[in-house]
DNA sequence: CATCGATGTTGAG
DNA sequence: TCAACCTCGATGG
């Protein structure tokens, strides 16, 4: 499932594409049906991320909530090109005007994103269990299989952000390392297991977690409040770096310092772009050391048993 | 083609 | 702690 880098990218598409638009809501599927005619009609005025969860901001208040979960996905479609999805830098621009005409193409964004498909008409038909439908006059974004979509007053959007910790793309400053620094060293819980808790920071998933713990070489066993200020520190401005790097890029690349080649591989293959993650029984890229893996609060964790400690 | 497991969270027990 | 959510790529026959 996506972390949090690519729910950015979609809260990027959203407010590139649809902010400012009427938007025509409509539940193809049927089970958002009542939330989608709430906002049915209305103009988008704002599209923002907080770790995994996304707010959509509507006229009059209202915001639809959308958190993809385990595998959900948005589909977007229209005159948008694949160039501009993939890549953060305005390069989606030139791209779009060296091709010639604009062309209608549909991608996914979801934990991976992948590159556009033509379509014969516009608006494609929904494909699935569509739950929402948002499109505007020449762009059109299905939402399905997400755990959450629900229509919120500016109340409900405070409640679910409370619940939130530190987003390193939303606020990178003294306060936010404070509070992650603070959020990790007050419990006795397991930095692994801190590392996955939404309230103690925002956007982590299983991936970040086990490379991050790896990177600046942390036992993922080790209890929080036995971090030095120095540890917590360096794990959160790691978390600020490879987050940002994974929107500017739409790729979740947890190593660094690759030679070319083996950065054209990480790029290419899954497999090749982790320290440890889903590499239990392989040798450490640095040590050697067989790579373990363990259940960690129903989740697989990865680590390097000798570098780690 | 059937089955499995996943980059996540919630809520029941 | 575990099932449910109900998608889809990877894997095995």
């Amino acid at each position: 499932m996506p972390e949090g880098h690519s729910v950015h990218r979609i809260a990027n598409q959203f407010t590139r594409h649809f902010v400012g638009k009427r938007c025509e809501v409509s539940s193809p599927q049927g089970r958002f049906a009542a939330g989608a005619r709430e906002l049915d009609g209305k103009r988008m005025v704002a599209a923002r991320a907080v770790g995994k969860q996304m707010f959509l901001e509507f006229e009059g208040d209202l915001f639809l909530r959308v958190h993809l979960g385990l595998y959900g996905a948005w589909d977007f479609a229209g005159v948008i090109s694949s160039a501009e999805a993939l890549s953060e830098d305005g390069d989606g621009e030139e791209s779009l005007s060296s091709i010639g005409a604009p062309r209608l193409a549909r991608y996914r964004m979801a934990e991976q994103e992948r590159a556009a498909d033509p379509i014969e008409a516009f608006p494609p038909d929904p494909v699935g269990q569509v739950r929402v439908r948002i499109l505007t006059e020449d762009t059109v974004a299905d939402l399905r299989g997400p755990t959450a979509c629900v229509v919120e007053d500016p109340a409900g959007v405070q409640k679910a952000l409370d619940k939130l910790g530190p987003d390193p793309i939303n606020d990178d400053g003294p306060e936010a390392e404070k509070t992650f620094v603070e959020n990790v060293r007050k419990r006795r819980v397991a930095i692994g297991q801190l590392l996955m808790d939404q309230a103690v920071v925002s956007g982590i998933g299983n991936i970040y977690r086990a490379e991050l713990l790896f990177r600046q070489r942390i036992d993922p066993y080790k209890p929080g409040n036995e971090l030095t200020v120095k540890q917590a520190k360096a794990l959160w401005h790691d978390w600020s770096e490879l987050l940002h790097a994974g929107v500017r890029d739409g790729l979740m690349l947890t190593m660094d310092g690759l030679s070319k080649a083996d950065h054209a591989k990480a790029v290419r293959s899954r497999k090749d772009r982790h320290w440890v993650y889903h590499r239990e029984g392989e040798p450490c890229r640095v040590c050697g050391t067989e790579i373990r893996m363990a259940d960690m609060a129903g989740r697989k964790l990865y680590w390097c048993p000798k570098d780690q400690k």
